[in-house]
RNA sequence: CGGGGCGUGGCGCAACGGUGGCGCACGUGCUUUGGGAGCACGAGGUUGUGGGUUCAAAUCCCACCGCCCCGACCA
């Protein structure tokens, strides 16, 4: 591909907006262009990013035996009814009408299509197991997009789909997936570690999140280095010292002028926030309020509290209205004259003895708060956010937090969707099952941006060798002081072509200045950067920079050719 | 949806009541050619949209639209 007519153009100014590495790099050096909020394009060098990325993503999901098809991106919503998911998913959902007026919605996801397809397809159990998987356009209008490629709201994913005839063979193809998506990573030059998860409104019985760790990640990761526990925070147990047993004091009303944050109240009343209890409200999707009461050394974790209480539609923070007409005072806030509230207590916080606790009523808290003495709890569970240095679920030693940024995840759905679309084999038994399914994605354009947050310097972008956009960039220098340069180059160029589509090269042929083409190869980022100049062929050849270690080397011409028909690499 | 910020040429920015400018990028010519070259000439904007105030609005006011950041949210 010539320079000269590559569909791009570099930036030498920073874009305003963009905050994230990986997102200044795309756009500086012509890899994506924005749209919307959340909606970008490909370019062509973006575009040849992300097939690499799903080439090797083809490649692995085949080794498992996967099967690549391709399901429609606008669907009938009465499929989405069937499942049930058309009422409970909220306006990330696109919805829209047909010229039939039919109500249709653009895919999220593809479950529902895969359970219409077994329920048409399979008869039975002979037809079972197999994989199926596509790359295809996932609309998710997300409230809030970020990061560039990181979370947008459309995208193309990757996502399998595993069908089975029991639970035993789930786990077989579960287990496949999570090799498959090990190896992808792996291939992909990006460090992940496969954290346990929250199964979300995907429903099912076990997940796993690839999570590659940096620091602008939005899932917090609970890690073990001792004995390699890795959960997302969102499930991960909170294993605290035990509580120091103590006698109940009664309680007794203390004055708390002005003290309305837990950090205020321990500082003035000298106790630690342990000593403490904080209580937070919330009221869930189907219109019940929350008290939530933690120790004061923790946050609440929503994701245990709505598993908790099994709250469909998720929970949102009440308001300050909601919060007083049940009887209580934010700031000043204790489930204690609670009205038609469901109380949920943190564990530890109800085996911690005499907290202070609100006493709802402003400038006024209560010590010694003890349950169930002083109030009944409706559920008592683990409800708090694992903290750095809290002990690890899995043998005690201390954990670490990190941020993650999920690029793959893995689900055991069982039966759910199958059971509510009917999708039903003949077993060997002569009965009815529903067909048992796993689901499994990969979003492509956010791993095209996690490789560049792995892999750039300040001068640009350093792709690895299996995702590279081209294998080479090659820069001609100084073609009026010697025309054999323009001749090299255009012959390098025509053979690496006619090596096939996988072995051709950028080839900068812009009368442009040798600073603006070393830079704007450094920024593009392709494995080796070539160069072929008087002074590389008065030493000998060409010129071979590998990008990555920024090694020089000047290498024969015949060695150049073998690289670039495939027949030898240039190596490190 | 709450809080904050910003919309001026392709990109980055200035002008903050008196008919819009700078750097880079872009075009032409000449010079230059191993790390973002030089000179000259030139093209490119109904200042996000609509309303209002004013003799006069990019500038002040209102509404809307859009984008970014924090939070809420997120398979």
């Amino acid at each position: 591909m010539r320079l000269s007519h590559l569909f791009f153009t570099t930036l030498r100014d920073d874009p305003a907006e963009a905050e994230m590495p990986s997102h200044r790099l795309l756009l500086r050096a012509g890899y994506v262009r924005q749209l919307g909020a959340g909606i970008y394009s490909l370019l062509p060098l973006g575009f040849r990013a992300s097939k690499r990325v799903e080439q090797v993503i083809r490649e692995e999901l085949n080794a498992i035996g996967g099967q690549e098809m391709e399901m429609p991106v606008v669907h009938p919503a009465d499929l989405w009814r069937e499942s049930g998911r058309y009422d409970a998913i909220g306006p990330e959902m696109a919805r829209f009408k047909d010229r039939g007026d039919r109500d249709m919605v653009l895919a999220m996801t593809h479950e529902e299509v895969v359970a219409d397809l077994l329920r048409d397809i399979v008869r039975s159990y002979r037809q079972l197991p197999f994989i199926v998987y596509h790359f295809q356009t996932k609309f998710r209008d997300e409230p809030r997009s970020r990061g560039g490629l990181i979370r947008v709201r459309e995208f193309v994913m990757k996502d399998s789909y595993s069908c089975d005839r029991d639970e035993a063979g789930l786990d077989v193809a579960y287990w496949a997936h999570h090799r498959a998506y090990t190896r992808i990573f792996e291939r992909l030059g990006l460090d992940t570690v496969a954290v346990s998860s929250d199964v979300g409104m995907m429903g099912g019985s076990l997940a796993h999140e690839f999570m590659f760790l940096n620091p602008a990640g939005e899932d917090v990761l609970v890690l073990c280095e001792a004995c390699g526990y890795a959960a997302n925070r969102q499930v991960a147990p909170t294993v605290a010292p035990e509580p120091v047993a103590e006698d109940l004091h009664p309680v007794e009303e203390v004055e708390t002028p002005n003290v309305t944050t837990i950090d205020a109240l321990a500082a003035f009343l000298g106790v630690p926030s342990s000593r403490t209890a904080k209580a937070t409200f919330f009221v869930t999707g189907d219109g019940r309020f929350v008290v939530a009461i933690v120790r004061g050394d923790y946050d609440v974790n929503e994701t245990k509290l709505v598993n908790a209480i099994k709250a469909t539609g998720g929970i949102r923070p009440a308001t300050v209205e909601e919060i007083t007409a049940r009887g209580m005072v934010p700031g000043y806030g204790s489930p204690i004259g609670a009205r038609d509230s469901v109380v949920v207590v943190d564990a530890l916080a109800a085996r911690s003895p005499n907290l202070v606790a609100g006493a709802n009523r402003t400038g006024w808290h209560l010590r010694n708060v003890n349950v169930p003495r002083d109030y009944a709890p409706d559920v008592t569970e683990d409800i708090a956010n694992v903290r750095e240095g809290d002990a690890c679920p899995g043998c005690g030693a201390p954990v670490i937090l990190r941020n993650g940024i999920e690029v793959g995840n893995i689900f055991k759905l069982g039966t759910k969707y199958t059971a509510a679309l009917g999708a039903e084999y003949l077993g060997e038994d002569g009965e009815r099952h529903p067909i048992v399914m796993g689901s499994y994605g990969i979003g492509l354009g956010r791993n095209v941006a996690c490789i560049v947050e792995a892999h750039h310097d300040d001068k640009g972008i350093k792709w690895p060798e299996e995702v590279a956009p081209y294998k080479a960039h090659l820069v001609a220098l100084g073609a009026n002081k010697n025309p054999e340069v323009t001749t090299i180059a255009e012959r390098l160029h025509d053979l690496a072509a006619a090596a096939g589509p996988q072995h051709e090269i950028l080839y900068d042929d812009r009368d442009e200045s040798p600073g603006v083409k070393f830079a704007d190869a450094d920024m593009l980022g392709m494995p080796w950067i070539l160069t072929v100049s008087p002074r590389s062929l008065e030493a000998g050849g060409i010129e071979v920079k590998h990008r990555e270690t920024g090694d020089r080397t000047v290498r024969p011409i015949a060695d150049i050719e073998a690289f670039l028909e495939g027949r030898a690499s240039l190596g490190a």
